[in-house]
DNA sequence: CCGTATCCAGTATGATACTG
DNA sequence: CAGTATCATACTGGATACGG
C-alpha cells in the first residue's frame, strides 16, 4: 500500500493560517502568558501581586503580557485612580473558558512529564552524552 | 475582605520549573512543533511528505523539530537504508497521548476564536488605531 | 503603585548551498 | 531522499532608569 495520504488526491495542507493549533499557541505560548493566566485562576487580583506570585518576571513582561492578553478579551482590567492607583485584573468569560484545555494540559503533564524526562535521558545517553 | 491571597500566609510561588503549564509549552510551543504532531495524527508518515503538508516549513526546521519530539519520545523514527534511504516517522504512544488535551485546545479555538478577533479589533479601535 | 522608555544580549528562525 | 553546514536576521526577553 502507498502512502495514506497520496492514496485520495491530496491531503489539505496544514496551513499556519488555518490550523487551530497555532491560533491557541499564538494566544498563549509567550513565556509568561500561561503563567499569568494561571495567577488569575482564583479571582481578582493586582497587578504586584501577580508579580510577587510568578517568580522571576519583570515588570516589562508582566505589563506587555497583562495587555496582549487584554486585546485578547481574556483579561480585564479596572483602575481605581486613586493615589497610588489600584489596578486590578481578573479573567473574563472568555479568559475562564480557556482554563479548560489548559487545565488538560496541565493534567497531561503531571500524569506524563516524567516520562519526557525519561525519554530525553535515555536519548541523551544514546548519543554518548556530548 | 483582603486579598485572597495574602489571607493564609502566602501562596506558593508559581515558579517555573514547577508549573505544568510551562513544561508543556516547552515540549509544544515551539513555531512548528504542534503543526509537527499533527502532521503525523494518521499514522506513519515519511520525512518528505511532512514538508509538503506543512506549507512553509524549511528542512531545518523540519529536522530540528523532529529531533526534539524524538528526544521527548513523543515520535519514533525508522530508517531503512535502501537508496534512497527511507525515514519514516510517526507518533509513539505516549505522542499520541498528547493528542487528547491538544484536540481540547484545537476544539477551543473553533468555538472561541472569533471571539478573540472581535475583541482584538474592539481593542485596535478603542487605541485610534495607529 | 503601576507603569513606560531605552538599550542590549541571546535565541529562534530562515535562505542557501552542499552531502551520503 | 533526507538530511547537515553556514551565515544572516528578526524577535524575545532582561536590566536599568525615569514618570504620573
Amino acid at each position: 500500500m502507498k502512502s495514506p495520504f497520496s492514496a485520495k488526491t491530496v491531503q489539505p495542507d496544514i496551513s499556519l493560517s488555518v490550523c487551530g493549533y497555532r491560533k491557541v499557541l499564538d494566544i498563549i505560548s509567550s513565556k509568561w502568558t500561561a503563567l499569568v493566566i494561571y495567577a488569575m485562576e482564583d479571582g481578582i487580583i493586582r497587578y504586584g501581586e501577580i508579580r510577587r506570585r510568578i517568580e522571576g518576571i519583570s515588570k516589562k513582561m508582566l505589563t506587555q503580557t497583562l495587555r496582549q492578553l487584554e486585546r485578547d478579551g481574556l483579561v480585564k482590567r479596572v483602575i481605581t485612580p486613586s493615589v497610588p492607583p489600584i489596578v486590578e485584573y481578573s479573567l473574563t468569560r472568555l479568559g475562564e473558558s480557556l482554563l479548560e484545555p489548559m487545565r488538560a494540559l496541565n493534567k497531561w503533564t503531571k500524569e506524563h512529564y516524567s516520562l519526557v524526562e525519561q525519554a530525553r535521558a535515555a536519548y541523551d545517553q544514546g548519543n554518548n552524552e556530548e
